[in-house]
Formats: structure tokens, sequence, C-alpha cells
DNA sequence: ATGTTATTGCAATTCAAATTCAATAAGTGG
DNA sequence: CCACTTATTGAATTTGAATTGCAATAACAT
């Protein structure tokens, strides 16, 4: 947390923002769960430890936090945007269960060289790679 | 087109549904574009031709022509769902472009393989594999 | 301390997706 | 071919996440 709040701080002051406690406020609830929480469920979160915080504020903070590096975006089925940590998480894929909508992470390393290499035969220009699994998890394809 | 509409009508017999001329009707703009089509781009081009189908019944076809596995979904970065051909067209990974929204398509015969291995792994039944590259095309990147 | 201006909280808006419902038409049995 | 049942349609409405407008507030430079 102590490095994520620095990391936050100084983006804010090289974008010219102001430090606000909400902000702070909104990173230190988001750090707190491991999970990938879309903005409302981040909101309710908040909402249990600062109720002044309002929903926008969270929108708004998250946008903030995603722009300084220290979160990823994720679209759930649904079409949902969740959060996810990024600051010393390493990238991933995800397997997400169609039936529990349970999402396993897995290791895309190798994947996403060959994403990159085939991203250079086009000539463009990396920024994000994405790998997803939809199906049946453990559990539910019995 | 011929084919295409035979997988429909059978789809909807299996389905013990109706045959309706709309649902043809939209099955036959909808392929005879070759593009990524959201539902309102989609229900434009229906309207040119067929100004009398509506824009729900666009939209409720194309669940059904998905469910006949005529068509695969994608979304576009802003969220928005897109309909693609899939009857004879081999599945296919996409890289967008962040600045003009060009969409390039690229195989990813091998990515899919290393995916359904990852999936394995993790004793994961797979229904679809889909890689995203998000950057900046050739002509963006200059 | 004061003035400037970004930020906040609330309410309202946007927009794709989805649904409601009365009218219509497809399919079924007589 | 007709009558009946019920899925489908079209128009309007609703939903819900995402986003924005605005007046009040707070950060921060002077």
């Amino acid at each position: 947390m102590k490095e994520e709040k620095e990391i936050l701080r100084k983006y804010i002051e090289l974008k010219g923002l102001r430090k606000t406690n909400q902000r702070y406020k909104v990173l230190e609830v988001f750090l707190s769960n491991e999970s990938h929480l879309s903005v409302d469920e981040l909101y309710a979160l908040v909402k249990k430890k600062y109720p002044e915080i309002s929903h926008s504020t969270v929108f708004r903070s998250m946008k903030i936090i995603f722009d300084a590096g220290l979160a990823t975006k994720i679209r759930t089925c649904e079409g949902v945007i969740q959060y996810e940590h990024s600051y010393k998480h390493s990238q991933h894929g995800h397997m997400i269960c169609s039936k529990c909508h349970k999402m396993i992470e897995f290791d895309d390393t190798k994947i996403k060289e060959l994403l990159k290499k085939a991203a250079k035969k086009e000539n463009f220009k990396v920024q994000v790679c994405r790998t997803k699994i939809i199906g049946l998890c453990g559990k539910c394809k019995k």
C-alpha cells in the first residue's frame, strides 16, 4: 500500500492534479481486496468504511488509479468493467466459467510472446495483450 | 447464404421456433456485409433494405443467429457488442487500434493451442478462446 | 488569509441492452 | 380452409453501467 500510494501521489503531482483524501481512500479499499471489482462493487466496499465518499468519486478515482498504472481493466461476460491490481502483479490470462462466473487466472507469458510476434508482423505497436478462455470450470463441467 | 439459411432454418426447427421472414432477412443483411457490426449498425443496414423491420427484431434475430452458431461476438474497446460471421470463417484474434479503432484480424491458431493446454491444466472445459491486442496500427503509431 | 480552480457529491443524462405488451402472424388440428 | 393457440413483432419503455453537469467545497499557490 505504501508503495502504491507513493505511485499515486507522484502521478497526481506529475499531472498537476490535487491530492485528496478521497483518492487515497479509494486506493486503500481497492488494494485491500484481492478480487476483481467493478466500480459498483468497489463503491459498496468504500461505503462501508467511508460512507461520505460518493459513487462518482469512486468512479473518477479509479480512472486516475488506472491511469497511474496501478490497475488494469477487464470485462466480465456481461460487459461490466472490473479493475484488478497491476502493481507488482504479473499480467495473466483469464478463464471464465460461463456457468458460475468464477474467474481463474493463468500464466500466459508464452502466449503473449506469440501475440507480440503477430503484432510485429502487422506493424502494430502493442499496448495491451489480453487472453480469455470462456468455458466450464472443474466443478461446473461435471 | 444458402447454406447459412439452411443452418438457421434447421436451428429454428430444432428449437421449435417459428420461421419468419424477418429472421431470414436479418441473416441476409448480416451476411451481405463482411465487417463486424453492432446491432445498431446492422439495424441501420437492415432499415435501408427492409424498413419495416424493427430494431428489437434485429436484436432478437441476432441472438438466434448467434445461438445457431452463425455469428460470434466480440466487444469493441467501448464495450459494444459486435457480431461477425462464423460459418466457414476461421476463428482469429483481433488487433484494435486505440486511436483510429481499426480492427485487424490475425491468425491465432498456435496461440489457441497454448490456451487449450492452459485450460487442460486447470481442468477447465473450453468453449471459446479469445485473443486481443490493443495498441497502435501502422498508420497511427507514426 | 485570500483567490483561483480542481474536486466532490448529487442528480441527471447517455446509450446499448433488454424487456413489456398489445397486435399480428406462424403453425397445428380439426 | 378455418379456427385456435401461442410465438413473434414493432413500438415504447425500462434497465443498468458509464458518464457528465453543476453548485458547493476544498486544495493549494500567492
